[in-house]
RNA sequence: UCCGCAGUAGCUCAGCUGGUUAGAGCAUCUGACUGUUAAUCAGAGGGUCCGGGGUUCAAGUCCCUGCUGCGGAGCCA
């Protein structure tokens, strides 16, 4: 590949170099000498690789050059690229010449052993890391993934703003900003809204930013600022939407399995387990799931007025907790969807099924291995006066919500949509075990730094 | 917000029913070694035991309080 920007080697494609006497720009991750001989295991942002230097064949100032490099101090170094059989990556640099940029002085994060605190509070050396590296690469390629799919099938990309000026959702709690002298402005919690009116311009959108929520969440499933992909889609029902679901994920963790295997063997993951993310996904109605729970003895916890708690079988209308998901989720090996929620537990956009008004056209989908939720979605409520007659149920302001409204008095279809959670996603694959390490910088309830 | 747990060397931790000079491994520095990859071996330096108050002849250890962090719940993607 030819540019007109710079580019030089890099580790990851250094197999192609083998023979061949090349300089790469990188960092050191660790250094070992054993006699004559300097191994600097070096990282470039692409991949890490060793580089032996044979004190004998170099000068003196190249010697003590390479003898002086300290964990993370930046270096040039330039060799003969070797197949070797002992290296993990298959490839060794003979080291002929060593140019440092910087030598580091007490880089504090070592090889091995640190507590979670200390490494959220250097999480901007901590991205360095083998692990975290190969996380964020996996993240990269879901993103992309997520992209190529949508514009692959006929999506548009519309942004919806990231500034609003009311919730989309009564329940979630915002952040709230003063927006110079029109009041108070909210930072958004989902595009939706906007997207909806964009399906009804471009018939098939999707809009991927971040999203915030001050939620007092504290558990390794959330984030107060998270990246969400939300297509919408005119024209669409609930059974749609579910089968856009399911293709999109498989999509997802397809693309991983075939660009990433590096990165998944690093985490350490089971492959296998994503291999077997395959169409048909499991599809089950909340009615049927709530009929699983008690047959199989899943109580749910209920605190009573003196505040003692007792066990109790789960009650139709109940919203799921995560003890629920879990234990549903335990008998399958891929995702499954779970559909049509009591109306009561949903947002008011959500449009009711008309063979059971009781019940909501939504839809979730549960990952396996304990991830949990990572998609929520509905058909819409496309009738003016249902829509309406919900968000004054539900205490809305009616003024906040007319340009809402006005998709169901000119040209209303019926369309459905959904949004995917990436952290979520990413966590799901990459097998981290917290939400906080699928993000460069995460924002939690009690940390905003670094 | 609620429930539970923790804070001792740069890092990860041990430190018994309170007892006299607070320990280990890793990291760092010095030295040895031509195949290390959590290298090994020999040596060295490194401490406001989270802050404040209290009990006691004596507190890292017990009590009160504050701060910080972790795990979980609810809510959700």
């Amino acid at each position: 590949m030819s540019s007109r920007y710079k580019s030089f080697v890099s580790v990851e494609n250094l197999d192609a170099h083998v023979g061949q006497e090349v300089t790469l720009n990188g960092w050191v991750y660790d250094k070992t000498e054993k006699g004559k001989l300097v191994f600097i295991k070096l990282r470039d942002g692409s991949g890490t690789v060793q580089c032996v230097l044979f004190k004998p064949n170099v000068s003196e100032e190249i010697a003590s050059a390479a003898q002086s490099l300290t964990q993370e101090s930046s270096v040039s170094i330039t060799g003969t690229v070797r197949k070797e059989e002992r290296s993990p990556t298959g490839v060794e640099l003979d080291v002929t010449n060593v140019t440092v940029w910087q030598i580091s002085r007490d880089y504090p994060i070592s090889p091995k052993d640190h507590g979670v605190e200390f490494l959220m509070e250097h999480r901007h050396l901590w991205l360095r890391s083998a692990r975290q590296h190969a996380i964020m690469r996996v993240r990269s390629v879901v993103v992309k993934a997520i992209r190529d799919f949508f514009d692959g099938n006929g999506f548009r990309l519309m942004d919806s703003p990231i500034f609003t000026p009311n919730a989309c959702e009564g329940t979630s709690t915002l952040f709230e900003t003063q927006y110079f002298d029109l009041g108070k402005a909210y930072l958004t919690q989902s595009g939706q809204l906007y997207a909806e009116a964009s399906a009804m311009a471009l018939g098939k959108v999707y809009t991927f930013g971040p999203t915030f929520r001050a939620e007092k969440s504290k558990t390794r499933r959330h984030l107060t600022e998270f990246w969400m992909v939300e297509p919408e889609m005119a024209y669409f029902d609930l059974n749609d939407d579910m089968d856009l679901a399911e293709d999109l994920v498989e999509y997802i963790v397809q693309c991983v399995l075939k660009s990433s295997p590096k990165e998944l063997a690093v985490l350490g993951r089971d492959v296998s387990k994503l291999e077997a993310v395959r169409r048909p996904f499991y599809r089950m109605s909340y009615t049927e799931a709530v009929e699983w729970l008690n047959k199989n003895d899943v109580k749910l916890n209920r605190k009573q007025s003196d505040g003692t708690e007792i066990q109790v079988d789960f009650p139709w209308g109940e919203d799921f907790g995560a003890p629920q998901e879990e234990a549903l989720m335990q008998q399958f090996d891929k995702p499954c969807i779970i559909h049509r929620y009591p109306t009561e537990v949903k947002a008011f956009y959500m449009k009711r099924d008309p063979a059971d008004v009781k019940v909501a056209l939504a839809m979730d989908m549960l990952a396996p291995e304990g991830a949990g939720e990572i998609i929520g979605g509905s058909q819409r409520e496309d009738d003016h006066d249902a829509l309406l007659q919900r968000i004054l149920h539900e205490n809305l302001s009616q003024q906040d919500f007319q340009w809402y409204l006005d998709l169901r008095k000119y040209g209303s279809v019926p369309h459905a949509g959904f949004g995917l959670g990436l952290e979520r996603t990413v966590k799901w694959i990459t097998g981290a075990d917290h939400i906080r390490e699928v993000i460069p910088f995460p924002r939690m309830i009690y940390r905003i730094m670094p």
